[in-house]
DNA sequence: CTACATGCAAAGGATTTGCATATCT
DNA sequence: AGATATGCAAATCCTTTGCATGTAG
């Protein structure tokens, strides 16, 4: 079980085949936007990786962030993650099958792995008859406060 | 296991009460947008909601709507629904726990009850050990596609 | 060289806010 | 009567778009 997905920074050259993998050029904006992405904890905004991203590109424009935001989801590099407070669309570099938590106090969206759970989940609905619906990805989405511990 | 809330529709009287018993006065827009929203299927947006409720009650403005859902919101009569499609805030009139199933085909949001699963999922994280977070409620989100049957 | 990405500014859509008026309790 | 909700319009926020210019492949 782990809170948070891996944050091996990645190397100019492994963010460079990341993007030439997915079929999209490697733009300095680009590298620097994915950059950020990886290292922002949580579900960072569109307006918060533009803040992030400033810092080493200075004139990088928040229409580009949108922009690239939007070819990394088209490919798949990226997600649109769900969030039900908070007017702006929230995305997550972490691609693979993973739940959230939820704190209601500080509205934070944290990544929870857990392959207990996920086994759980897989082992449950291979019995549960599901007429009408065919089942194959589970994302479960846990309320709750943090707490000191 | 069922797929939808049950839609028993409500008397006026009822819809008067349930607001009077979340502290809220009951108008006559009021009563009609809970109705409406009681009765849209899926999880409407402020402005579906507001198509609706035009037709019984004609010059009544979208302020309104987002106004009196919010106050249901902070009340608890309604929730805020996750949703990473889409731009607009989507909201749902039924506040028991329940799960969404996610059709990617015809992007479908379905509320899913299962008792079962909601046991299941209070017993997995009563024995399973998260430091640093207290949970109170669970939500899976479980995408596939909808098949004959 | 050529297709595609960027920056900027303007447009668009969704939501919130302010305030005078109307309504519930 | 007094507190609170409504309607309308303006303001604000978030996101998208258009287009001239720059740059990766």
């Amino acid at each position: 079980m782990t809170f948070h997905s891996d944050h091996t920074p990645p190397t100019p050259g492994q963010l460079r085949d990341r993007l030439a993998k997915a079929g999209l050029r490697a733009t300095r904006q680009r590298l620097t936007i994915l950059e950020c992405l990886l290292q922002l904890p949580g579900h960072p905004t569109a307006e918060q990786v533009h803040r992030q991203v400033v810092a080493q590109v200075p004139n990088l424009s928040l229409g580009t962030v949108y922009k690239a935001l939007d070819s990394f989801v088209e490919v798949g590099l990226t997600r649109r993650v769900a969030s039900a407070e908070g007017s702006s669309r929230r995305y997550d570099a972490d691609c693979s099958a993973h739940h959230h938590l939820i704190c209601t106090d500080t509205q934070e969206i944290m990544d929870f792995h857990d392959s207990q759970l996920d086994t759980l989940l897989q082992e449950f609905f291979a019995q549960r008859n599901m007429p009408g619906f065919q089942a194959h990805t589970f994302s479960l989405h846990i309320t709750g406060e943090k707490v000191a511990g």
